[in-house]
DNA sequence: TATGAATGAGTATTCATTCAT
DNA sequence: CATGAATGAATACTCATTCAT
């Protein structure tokens, strides 16, 4: 993603590597146990190097969270613009988080556990990325709503956080236990059936 | 001296007032960001008092979840135990995770936020506890499964784990925002109806 | 030892026995890293009982050194006492010193080891009593020399503080090494020899 | 910058820099009444830099006794090797255990009462390097009972205890006393020849 | 750009001592 | 006399960050 041109300068090869690097550290001891000299060692430069890149640490855990939600608001953009059916939408939504999270263990837990460090660190740095995540979920909603599939009582902000909720329900349970992928495969057809289901709208259109 | 309800012992008490400065401070600041020096100013007793009721910092936060949750759970177990319908079970476990949260703001943003500080922490600790909450939850949805009212392809514990999601991403969304208790009342309405008819089985019995 | 009425009252069996817990908490953990708490528990009384019979933790080990020397000092003279060779009056004495230690490993320890803590500790409270023993040994030497069986070149101190510190060195190795009373027991042997020859007046009388 | 002598790294000077200041520090207040804000003061350093160098406050005092037993060991071992006659090693021994206790007095100090902390301590680093010394001590009188120049009924192990231990004594009284070195002085030929006289084989040779 | 030695602010925890009972 | 819950001062050590090279 993203290396279409020849963009990438070797300091982005070592931010992304520092990035990569917190990702890991922070997956295996928390964000406060995590010790900017092992992420350094981790990603193979000088502690100092880090701070040419990032404010501090702080900025490390922000900076994966915004990369990232940016990269998957892209995708489920892109994907969502090639389908016509708002719940087909939803459902493809569904699978694009859970498999992000099944294929990036590590980024899971830092994105499901570590990032909620406080609320200030939340209202602070993640809201506004995390908002265009709802606004996404939310204007699917609409969309199915103004077609009539979707009942027109429900708020689409207040479902878009219970899917993204759910789902992040769904990880959480599935990184503190074993976490096989096939698991979350399962729970995530599950998920999206409940989910689409709960606001389909009833009545001849089935 | 000051056993006025006759009950509570002194040392109950100090207990109690720690643990309550705990989640007034831990709300504020953040689990890391909290000092325990400020935690004993809050509760009105020296540093070293702390450490006669609890192991550690660390025992602070684990000792709030634990309780507070143990509470959670028997209310819930008798609320429920006093209905018959299932989808009534839900809505009634709904609104009261709700309710606690819109009445214990300090108390769910410790629960919802704080409490996330490592994978480690909470397989350790929350794992325990918490599945004691998934397990009431998903009895509710076996025993709508069996009795024909809610489908049953969806797993009773995949269907508990989203619930549980769905009603902390609300949460988180509100504390994060503004929060009036009112907005919080709407949502768990909205919520409950997404939930209850995703898993309504379909067919006659409209 | 003292207990010549009915003297000890039942403060006084306290007090002592405060002061053997404390002989053998310090001889097991050194006396910064003995608890107060801990001697209680082994003396088999409250923390707070033990201020009623010492001023402070300090005072533990300095009342430990003046009861002992005193007592040794005591017993020493009355011993020194009853002979009239000064030779013999040595060899008695290391006897006595090196038999004291071989009985009371605990108290060896803490008197050799954990009672040079500073030297500001030593001076001002191990000092005075510390004299009274080296003294006793230098008036022996001295009425060897008056008797004209030790050499009149030697200061009656230095050779008290030899004295006293070849012993010490035995014990230190002792106490650190395995510590077999026997081996003592050849120790103290070899070195009356040593230095009881080391002063001997040479010449006629041999 | 700083290599005046060309042979010592700006690491080394720190190092020793380090270990200076905390002989000064402990020789004033005694091991754990030292902290270690001091010694880095005192050093010109950061408290943290000493954490580069040191494990931790223990690891100051064990350094501190095992460079310096080493430089002596050295010093002794080298004079030694220049006499022949037995008596003369040891003379030599004493009069270099003494000098240096004369000549860093603070030193003395740390190493004759410091040091002793708790047996545990002693057993654990002191012992080893602690036996070094003995041996040499030993090994001279070893040579002087084969030479028939010593009694040989007199263990050198028992001896080599006995002599530190005498010096140790003297050094002790010295340190809580006034403590001109004038005074050590004569105290280091008096026990000279107590200690060698002690040992010295009687008979022909004499 | 990159380094990593040096910094020093910051804090959980301990434990000798007190004092209300 | 005796207790032991409560106190709160006191400190070794860590680690994010800097900056001379």
């Amino acid at each position: 993603m993203a290396k279409a041109t020849g963009e990438r300068t070797r300091s982005n090869d070592k931010r992304e590597r520092i990035l990569q690097a917190s990702v890991k550290v922070f997956a295996r001891k928390g964000f406060y146990l995590s010790r900017v000299a092992e992420i350094a060692k981790t990603a193979g430069v000088a502690d100092g190097t880090i701070y040419l890149y990032f404010k501090n640490k702080d900025h490390l855990l922000i900076s994966i969270f915004e990369d990232r939600i940016d990269e998957m608001c892209d995708a489920v953009e892109a994907q969502v613009a090639g389908l016509t059916d708002p719940a087909e939408k939803l459902r493809r939504i569904i699978d694009m988080q859970l498999g992000l999270v099944a294929e990036h263990r590590d980024l899971a837990e830092v994105l499901t556990i570590n990032l909620r460090q406080s609320t200030r660190f939340l209202k602070q740095f993640a809201a506004p990325k995390f908002n265009r995540y709802l606004d996404t979920i939310a204007a699917v909603v609409q969309e199915g709503q103004e077609k009539g599939l979707f009942r027109k009582e429900i708020s689409p902000r207040v479902f878009a956080c219970s899917l993204f909720g759910a789902l992040d329900g769904l990880t959480l349970t599935w990184v503190i236990g074993r976490g096989d992928a096939g698991r979350l495969e399962k729970a995530a057809a599950a998920a999206a059936t409940i989910l689409i289901e709960g606001i389909r709208a009833r009545g001849g259109a089935r």
